[in-house]
DNA sequence: CGTAAGATGAAG
DNA sequence: TTCATCTTACGG
């Protein structure tokens, strides 16, 4: 395993997000080591409605802003975590929202940090996998670059998969661009796409 | 399936 | 001040 340099990052924020497809989050909690891969990502424009960095920098959404390799952790609805990793340029508000993982290692942590009846509910969502790897907004605007950082985005050897580009979901604005990617590996931790998809047509 | 949980920023 | 939101869990 090999950490993501910044060159990783500081491209077209499209192209990282279809990149990071397959890589892995390494999460260093209290408890231990938790490892996941990266099966669904999003990107975020600067250009582009549904961000939150469309109406200029503000408080909240500062580290978007940041040099590519920062982390992005936004609190939503009142409860829940999403975790972005910061792309592109510094000064340019983008970033890749990682939208669904799939356990590795420490299966028994996330267990124990989610208390859901199916294992299939563990980590196929934005804000289930900030619970599963213990993210919080202690972890926003952090680098993930560095070697002794408590969060870390690993490669390791390539693996063939095909990337699905779909439309994004569970916003109004901006939801025709096709900006939502994941892979076509395993398949045991995928969202169920066309449910989800229904669901936010309606 | 419908809805509550309730922080945040933008608009009024 | 009011409204919509990069969501999830739970009850019918």
């Amino acid at each position: 395993m090999k950490i993501l340099q910044k060159s990783f990052f500081r491209e077209p924020t499209i192209e990282v997000a279809k990149k990071l497809l397959g890589k892995f989050i390494v999460s260093k909690t209290p408890k231990g080591v938790i490892v996941g891969k990266i099966v669904e990502t999003e990107a975020y424009l600067q250009n582009d409605p549904a961000s939150h960095s469309f109406c200029g920098k503000t408080n909240r959404n500062s580290p978007m802003f940041d040099s590519a390799g920062t982390s992005y952790v936004y609190f939503t609805y009142g409860m829940y975590y999403c975790f972005n990793v910061v792309t592109n340029k510094k000064n340019i508000g983008e970033a890749v929202l990682i939208r669904a993982i799939e356990p590795i290692r420490g299966i028994e942590l996330i267990k124990k940090n989610r208390k859901v009846p199916k294992n299939k509910d563990l980590t196929n969502g934005p804000a289930k996998l900030t619970l599963a790897l213990g993210i919080n907004k202690n972890f926003n605007g952090i680098n993930l670059l560095d070697e002794k950082s408590p969060l870390k985005l690993m490669k390791d050897k390539v693996e063939n998969f095909e990337i699905i580009e779909t439309k994004r979901i569970g916003i109004s604005k901006g939801c025709k661009m096709p900006y939502r990617f994941y892979a076509k590996i395993s398949g045991k931790h995928q969202r169920d796409c066309t449910a989800v998809e229904a669901h936010n047509s309606h």
